[in-house]
DNA sequence: TGTACATCAGTGAACGCGCGTTCACTGATGTAC
DNA sequence: TGTACATCAGTGAACGCGCGTTCACTGATGTAC
């Protein structure tokens, strides 16, 4: 690759970081404006057209390319079949999920923000990512013995409620993991205390909706009209 | 009531009325412009600063105000405890829900897309209106002999991870009401289906989440460090 | 009931500002010979 | 290796526009006597 290539996809990456940085103070994607992403990348406004058509084109390729990656984590830190025995192991995997979402903050802070936020490019391929880590997340659920009597269909569903489980703690999460940087130390030991216990009941939540599929019978129909 | 008072509060109303419609639009409310709304009201653009200080303010009234309201069609719909038995009863109240979804769109779509928005005094204002109705949602299900053997504490989490787990069909569900409307009428039948099928998936969701619960041990404890 | 004054929801002109987009440009990097 | 030309990421001036907010105003409604 050509030193003018590199430099470019340096200054793309460049425009990824500042829109997932503008994104941290508060602001939805879709009120950033496209002189702010600029000046934050340092590069004069009409530079922007060297990259991308408009502000909906780099949020969309933002997602694309970079935070499909990011998703994979929970592909892998909640390898509850393929990793972990089903009995008590459904903390560890939580605890790892959080863990991640915190040393990446930006991202899963953009992900859940802008999942029914007000770009639809962007609302599109945050969905897709969504869905294609679901159905991964369902192939390692059929590899615990546990879920053995769950059919493909239904494993699917419990996955889909799994991952839309995971994201409604997200930003509690990530606001408790902000406090730890702003304010006194004399708290740090309450936010611990206040992480410990959230992290107590996420895992409570996940064992409840995962107990359920360990007694669920997928034979069972569901019937609508009664 | 003066009529002066009256006719205040009806453009109080209307400004309430005039931002649900642009956010219907495809828009979050943080990209939406005080002169919109108010083009949108058929008033000039300094009457606004009759009615609310900005935006923010705006945005926080209109939930504080309207959408609680709103909200108590969750805990109505869904008196699993105190309407229903609980075997196979979990569909009939989520198709109940999602019906009264598809009458009030403007009201879900805001809550939805602005629960994890641009504004922080909506963000907060909604967030309290869903941990309100997440307690009453609990104080239902304790009605209710098949989550006897749970815990205040352990139905509380349940009624959360439930509401969140709700909250999460919306936008699916809105797309397809919306699709009914503008689609050829050819397709009615299709989308009827899927209104069907999706129904079906979101009760299977709800019942494997529920039957965790029936199934739970509240004195159980959740080890996080093994 | 009639009059004189107060209130205040909505008006309309004006402001300075940041916005997205256009255009012709510059100068470093890449390519052909 | 050296030269002549092509490419193209980033520049900088300029544009018209919608924005939030100010201010003095109007005229219908409410109140005091």
């Amino acid at each position: 690759m050509s030193s003018r290539e590199q430099k470019k996809l340096q200054t793309r990456h460049a425009f990824f970081n500042a829109v997932l940085d503008l994104c941290m103070t508060g602001q939805s994607f879709s009120s950033i404006s496209l002189r702010q992403v600029t000046r934050e990348v340092g590069v004069v406004p009409t530079a922007f057209y060297r990259h991308f058509d408009d502000m909906e084109s780099l949020g969309q390729a933002l997602v694309v390319e970079e935070l499909g990656s990011t998703l994979a984590i929970l592909s892998n830190s909640l390898q509850i079949g393929r990793k972990r025995s089903f009995e008590r192991q459904i903390a560890k995997s939580i605890q790892l999920f959080l863990q991640t979402v915190s040393t990446q903050p930006r991202y899963w802070q953009f992900l859940v923000s802008e999942r029914f936020g007000g770009s639809e490019a962007v609302r599109k391929a945050i969905n897709k990512l969504m869905k294609m880590h679901a159905q991964m997340l369902s192939e390692d659920l059929a590899l615990q013995p546990a879920f053995a009597h769950i059919n493909a269909y239904d494993r699917r569903l419990l996955s889909e409620a799994g991952v839309n489980m995971f994201f409604s703690w997200i930003i509690d999460w990530l606001d408790l993991t902000y406090s730890e940087d702003h304010d006194d130390e004399v708290d740090l030991a309450e936010i611990e205390d206040k992480k410990q216990l959230m992290l107590h009941n996420c895992t409570r939540q996940a064992q409840m909706l995962f107990y359920g599929a360990y007694n669920w019978k997928s034979s069972e129909e569901t019937r609508l009209n009664d």
